[in-house]
DNA sequence: GTGCATCTTTGAATCGTTTCATTGTTACGA
DNA sequence: TCGTAACAATGAAACGATTCAAAGATGCAC
């Protein structure tokens, strides 16, 4: 197996000199017709592509951006990611993708390899405290964008998402469409995302002096979460139920949906409206299609790219956080009572 | 900013040769423990990375692997990627993802780029036929090992799962709880893995005389095209009714079991017994735990690693086509009859 | 034909690391 | 004290692309 083709076989081949061959592929313009066509078919005829290495040693830096999520599985992130891609394709950048799970370890091994690899800066949607890690990222010059997260702005640039307005929308939702009783499901108000969520739908809720929202707090915030909350509810006094439920997730929303379906007794919309967070896939195709809040995940992607630009080109970089207002999308599981 | 460190920066700060920093990094034995000391304090002091592209150049290959799949959203592919990233970490490379989203065009450029980074090797799970820009990768001497799809081991390794005997053991298990008038719903069988898991069920099918198959095609795979089916099937006469459905996927399940739980006329699985394909996450959760098809993910992303390492280390490739078989999940929805 | 401006092409130097032949150092037995 | 083996440290060369000052070619006006 012979080696791949170097600009200098190329350079051999068409009878040009190496710094011609590089002007071609770098300067178009300033090499005659006649050569740029031997050299372009010395090329072909070779099957020479550059070597991105050598290139980015002579330059400094590479021409890849590295982009850190906690799951690609979620498409909360999926969705970032693309949007994230398309973006950098624009300016001419490829984006490295990496998946930490949510394990510390491998968001470190990460971050190191994409340190050696010399990206022109992070997106990370880092896994827990991680600021001693990304304060060294800092010193060593790499600019960096937090995505999903709030940052100190002395410090570093981020994108997130306004979790209270959305929690707000949900629960204004609810209250337009003539609920009053509320309650709020959602895991643990230690997660941050949970609470602020909570906390907009606690605003909107003061906001009408009949109103009144109950919180039940679920274990975890899977399906099966919100079905043992949903079986609890079919269990209540009619008089005791709420008439609006908003959701911390879809998930949790959807496994309510089953229970109180399952049961025939409450009916979605009629009885409960039901609101969920996310706007996942199967919203839209569950038994009754799903109200959910919609993250903006193609802006967060591409702001946070544009972001990082800023930060590159910056000498000085002033950081900025930038936040995003989700998005009410409404389906049958908030239809108006009276509409049916 | 002052530019990051380099090996001959750490050189003079610790005054020693560069040979001796490289030798510290790389073969720490040959260096005695007090140069050792006062270099790795010096790394320390400067905050000194490896420069991978320098390494790299003079190395002649990287240490990484590209992986390109069709969509990493996809729990399939999500675990394929999990499992690759881990394998590859055990020999000491790093797994470079691309997403091309079904796209040829996404997937061209990470071929490129890929390419340029000098990959020891590509793992990709191509978009239809991409057998031309494989053969140029193979004429270029890059390793490439085909996932989820089989190729021809003139040319290629490759990893797969065995449809046809996924199909084979839905069936058949429909037909050990005791069903004897089966139905498969799919797609179109012009996609191969439904194509595929059809023949495997008609392969059980014709060892029981008295069973029959019954074909359903649906208009797509999805939640909501599993519930039109599922429709049709509620208004037919009891009678005509199959006691054993299997789908071509769990969104197709789920979806029939939607229209089947709504209209309360027909029971899961006293009446009907119900298997999907993927075990995706909400199988689980389902209304009635859904049974279904478990590919072997995790070996697939393994043993993809393992073939590309075999291509890389051989001198003459000798090519392998792995293939796995799926495994059967038996949940509530498919209990036996009698059973309940 | 000469001078001058413009356009092409050249090739050595450079980036940061690894490699490896060479030189320097140490320890120990004779 | 000398010779030698074992161990440490050295630093120039190489990887492949880009850059850029300099040389070469071409065209045009006079």
């Amino acid at each position: 197996m012979n080696r791949t083709a170097s600009i200098k076989d190329v350079a051999n081949h068409a009878s040009v000199a190496v710094g011609t061959v590089s002007n071609v592929l770098n300067y178009p313009d300033r090499v005659s017709e006649r050569t740029k066509e031997r050299v372009l078919r010395a090329i072909d005829e070779l099957g020479f592509v550059r070597n991105d290495a050598a290139r980015q040693l002579r330059a400094g830096h590479s021409r890849t951006i590295g982009l850190i999520v906690l799951d690609v599985g979620n498409p909360f992130f999926t969705s970032v990611v693309r949007a994230a891609e398309d973006a950098a394709a624009l300016q001419g950048s490829a984006v490295l993708l990496g998946d930490s799970g949510h394990d510390a370890g491998r968001e470190a091994n990460y971050i190191d390899l994409f340190q050696e690899q010399r990206v022109q800066g992070l997106l990370i949607s880092p896994v827990g405290d991680v600021t001693e890690r990304l304060d060294l990222l800092r010193e060593r010059g790499v600019p960096t964008v937090l995505v999903d997260r709030l940052a100190d702005e002395e410090k570093f640039s981020s994108v997130a998402v306004d979790d209270d307005a959305g929690g707000y929308l949900a629960a204004r939702h609810l209250l337009d469409t003539g609920r009053r009783r509320l309650a709020f499901v959602g895991g643990s108000t230690s997660i941050r995302q949970v609470a602020d969520r909570l906390q907009g739908a606690r605003r909107a809720v003061k906001e009408e002096p009949d109103a009144t929202l109950e919180v039940l707090v679920s274990e975890g915030m899977t399906v099966l979460a919100g079905r043992s909350v949903g079986n609890t509810l079919v269990e209540r006094n009619r008089e005791d139920l709420p008439d609006g439920i908003f959701c911390a997730n879809d998930l949790l929303a959807l496994g309510i949906m089953q229970s109180l379906t399952m049961t025939h007794t409450l009916r979605i919309p009629e009885d409960i409206a039901l609101i969920g967070y996310d706007d996942i896939d199967f919203a839209v195709s569950a038994v009754v299609p799903l109200s959910s809040i919609r993250q903006p995940t193609e802006a967060l992607g591409r702001t946070a790219i544009e972001l990082l630009a800023e930060e590159v080109e910056a000498q000085h970089p002033r950081h900025r956080a930038v936040i995003f207002t989700p998005e009410l999308v409404v389906r049958q599981s908030t239809g108006t009572p009276s509409a049916n």
